[in-house]
DNA sequence: GCCAGCGGTAAGGGTAATTAAACAGA
DNA sequence: ATCTGTTTAATTACCCTTACCGCTGG
């Protein structure tokens, strides 16, 4: 994760990419992401886009999927699965069996298995949130230094929003946070140190642990693999046969049955006698097994039957596939854990498969093979051999997510966040061979839950550059703006750089200038057509408090043609007159008519006012604007050096509205939408997928980049404040 | 003294990533 | 025969669960 300051006008872009989604039974999906307590980030915004890349920088086809998340907004529970039941099992110790017992019968479930990334970034996050609280500046003074008593309520309070025993808490803690663990790789000296120490302390891995600079589970793993007696390298026939005769007979079964649990492995190794517990159930669940049951060659066709049937099970969460039920009756199969090695080796073929959700894991394989089917000679070509290569780089998806995270949770909410839910539409847009007749509008769940309101991305942000009356107007496409300004005195636009056409700053003389100024001055850019338009707006009665006056100007935007006076007072207290600008993209009567359609005024005034207030923050990366969510801690904000000097800046008494209407318009909503999900929402106008459908004879050479360029835009934006 | 709960250790089953060896084709 | 690139097998660092134990306070 990439974090860039701006101080002067406390915008604060984040790269972060540990961000992940995942999708929850509702079908809604999550946005993962670590919090900063140190920042006053008021909302998320994400791109996500995939892109097939081909060897040899043949790029010819590919799909591109864009997440947009169009609203923010906190949770007040800790998880999905409800609080009582997270703190019910995240507050208890529990390792016996009885005590799981009990949780079972009680309807409780927990976590188990290999902890995923949102978990680490929720226990970091709590971590951080515990330690700011008590003013402690590291973590392992209060996992190795205080005793018991000084810390008594730390691994409780961290458990916060886990669902997991607060015993695996501990242990995940005790590791990540101990640096003689992840030492590495033993070499030969350590290894004869080892077993020097193995003789003289016995089993006390602590004692040995400590004399060879190595945490104790450490030192204890490497003596199981430290067998005098033990072989290495090619079984021998003797040896295989020998460990299949322990199995059978240690488990009861016979030649030819399969057998992949239930087995002491260190009484088969110490049957065995040349080999360590871990070469024999290797051996066994890898190889012998299989070939003992009569199993037959795992093939291509096997692989995109794994991504399949993977995709059918429809799970959220790879930790849900259950691997024995895949394994089944799959004579190419050579064990459940074989399978999931292999799954892992699939799963490489994502460049980044880490930092995306399963199921635009999966979506994305699923492409990457569709493709490879469909083109066989991408694959001839990728493997030089002739060979098919499912594991070979020719053919990496790319799925990137960048994330501008400008909403600190932290500071909302007063319990240990731990994630935020966000609706967000994924949108497919398969673009091989004729790009723009293939728009395959594919719309993950919009199911909003509680959440009120969401968010158009407009494909354009206007961004602060520290210097006032300056702003970066950026869109989300690596396409050029041609511009047309109207004469106006006061304010100019240049391009940002010569190597980022997308990029425009609008220059006021002042502040004042822009935003006192009673011309109206109007910007055109051609592609995609937005106008800028600054007009005087003494008619808005609305207002900001004190508390909200971060910025020289606030920033809004909305998907109404008009912003709606009365609900902009009712939104701001009436109180002091602060300069606002809008930014408002307007949209095609399709989407009128559709959001008409949608239903209540009260509807469309949640959305208004929330837009109003949070949206544009997403698409300007103004994090200053407090979200009302977050005006309850706007005196804590306020505390903050830098949103002081904020307020000290913003010192112009008039309002403005800087509109942006974009005749593009939006996409129209697809049908898939539940309008009862409170979730008016389409799919952006974005230029990416403007310029897909419009000029779509160039899509194959700059599929692959705009996003990533953008992204890079992002960082660059801010690092020249 | 008893007991429940907490904090902790050790054993062992397991996973994921790396490295070594085998293999196929040019 | 040799080289090269790929696949498979083996290895190992690290992770997680479970059983169990000592301590503490009610």
């Amino acid at each position: 994760m990439s974090t860039v300051e701006e101080d002067s006008d406390t915008v604060t872009v984040e790269t972060v990419n540990s961000v992940t989604l995942t999708r929850d039974t509702d079908g809604n999906l999550i946005l993962h992401c670590p919090q900063n307590v140190s920042e006053n980030d008021q909302s998320f915004e994400v791109t996500m886009t995939a892109t097939t890349e081909v060897a040899d920088d043949e790029i010819t086809e590919g799909t591109v999927t864009q997440i947009q998340i169009l609203q923010n907004e906190q949770l007040d529970e800790i998880s999905p699965l409800g609080n009582e039941e997270v703190s019910a099992v995240s507050q208890a110790w529990f390792t016996t069996k009885e005590d799981k017992d009990s949780l079972t019968n009680k309807g409780h479930k927990w976590k188990q298995g290999m902890w995923s990334k949102e978990e680490i970034d929720i226990l970091m996050n709590n971590i951080e949130r515990y330690l700011k609280a008590r003013g402690i500046k590291d973590a392992t003074e209060i996992i190795f230094e205080m005793s018991k008593d000084e810390r008594k309520d730390f691994y409780r309070t961290i458990a916060w929003g886990l669902n997991r025993p607060l015993f695996a808490v501990y242990r995940r803690v005790l590791r990540m946070y101990d640096d003689r663990n992840h030492v590495g790789k033993y070499t030969p000296e350590e290894i004869e140190k080892l077993k020097e120490l193995r003789i003289k302390h016995g089993n006390d891995w602590a004692t040995i642990g400590a004399a060879l600079g190595r945490s104790a589970s450490s030192v204890k793993d490497r003596c199981r693999l430290m067998k005098d007696t033990c072989n290495t390298g090619k079984w021998t026939e003797e040896e295989e046969k020998r460990l299949a005769e322990v199995v059978h007979e240690l488990t009861s079964t016979e030649p030819g049955d399969i057998v992949t649990q239930g087995v002491s492995w260190a009484a088969v190794a110490e049957r065995v006698g040349t080999r360590s517990e871990k070469q024999c159930r290797s051996k066994w669940l890898n190889y012998l097994n299989w070939k003992q049951s009569g199993g037959t060659e795992w093939t291509k066709e096997d692989e995109i039957n794994l991504i399949l049937r993977i995709a059918e099970l429809d799970v959220a969460d790879e930790n849900d596939i259950n691997w024995d039920l895949l394994a089944e009756g799959w004579s190419s199969v050579r064990s459940p854990q074989w399978l999931r090695s292999k799954w892992w080796t699939i799963k490489r073929q994502i460049a980044n498969h880490k930092d995306v959700s399963f199921p635009v894991l999966i979506k994305g394989l699923k492409q990457l093979h569709e493709n490879q089917k469909n083109n066989p000679t991408l694959l001839e070509t990728k493997s030089g051999s002739g060979v098919p290569n499912s594991n070979s780089n020719s053919s990496v998806q790319h799925v990137q997510i960048r994330v501008a995270r400008l909403e600190d949770s932290t500071a909302i909410s007063p319990s240990p966040m731990t994630a935020l839910q966000i609706p967000v539409q994924i949108t497919h847009v398969s673009s091989a061979d004729s790009p723009a007749a293939t728009v395959d509008s594919e719309t993950i769940t919009l199911n909003s839950g509680t959440l009120q309101t969401f968010e158009i991305l407009p494909s354009f942000h206007l961004q602060p550059t520290g210097t006032p009356g300056t702003y970066l107007l950026q869109t989300s496409s690596s396409q050029g703006l041609p511009l047309t300004l109207t004469a106006s005195p006061t304010v100019t636009l240049t391009a940002a750089a010569p190597a980022s056409p997308e990029q425009i700053i609008v220059h006021a003389l002042s502040p004042e200038h822009l935003l006192n100024t009673s011309d109206n001055v109007t910007v055109q850019c051609h592609t995609p057509r937005v106008i800028i338009q600054t007009v005087a707006t003494e008619d808005i009665t609305s207002s900001i408090s004190q508390a909200e006056l971060t910025v020289d100007s606030d920033i809004h935007s909305s998907d109404f043609p008009e912003p709606p006076d009365a609900l902009e007072a009712d939104t701001f207290p009436d109180e002091i007159h602060q300069p606002k600008i809008t930014i408002e993209p307007s949209f095609n009567d399709a989407h009128v008519s559709k959001f008409s359609d949608q239903n209540s005024t009260e509807l469309m005034n949640s959305v208004m006012v929330r837009t109003e207030e949070e949206i544009s923050d997403t698409d300007l990366k103004q994090e200053d604007t407090p979200s009302p969510l977050a005006r309850a801690y706007v005196t804590e904000a306020l505390e903050s050096p830098t949103i002081e000097e904020q307020v000290d800046q913003t010192t112009i008494d008039d309002e403005t509205i800087l509109i942006v209407p974009s005749p593009h318009g939006f996409i129209q909503t697809s049908d898939v939408i539940d309008t009862e999900s409170v979730l008016p929402l389409t799919t952006l106008t974005d230029p990416i997928l403007q310029h897909h459908r419009e000029e779509s004879n160039i899509i194959g050479s700059s599929l692959g980049s705009p996003v990533s360029e953008d992204s890079k835009d992002v960082e660059d934006l801010v690092n020249c404040h």
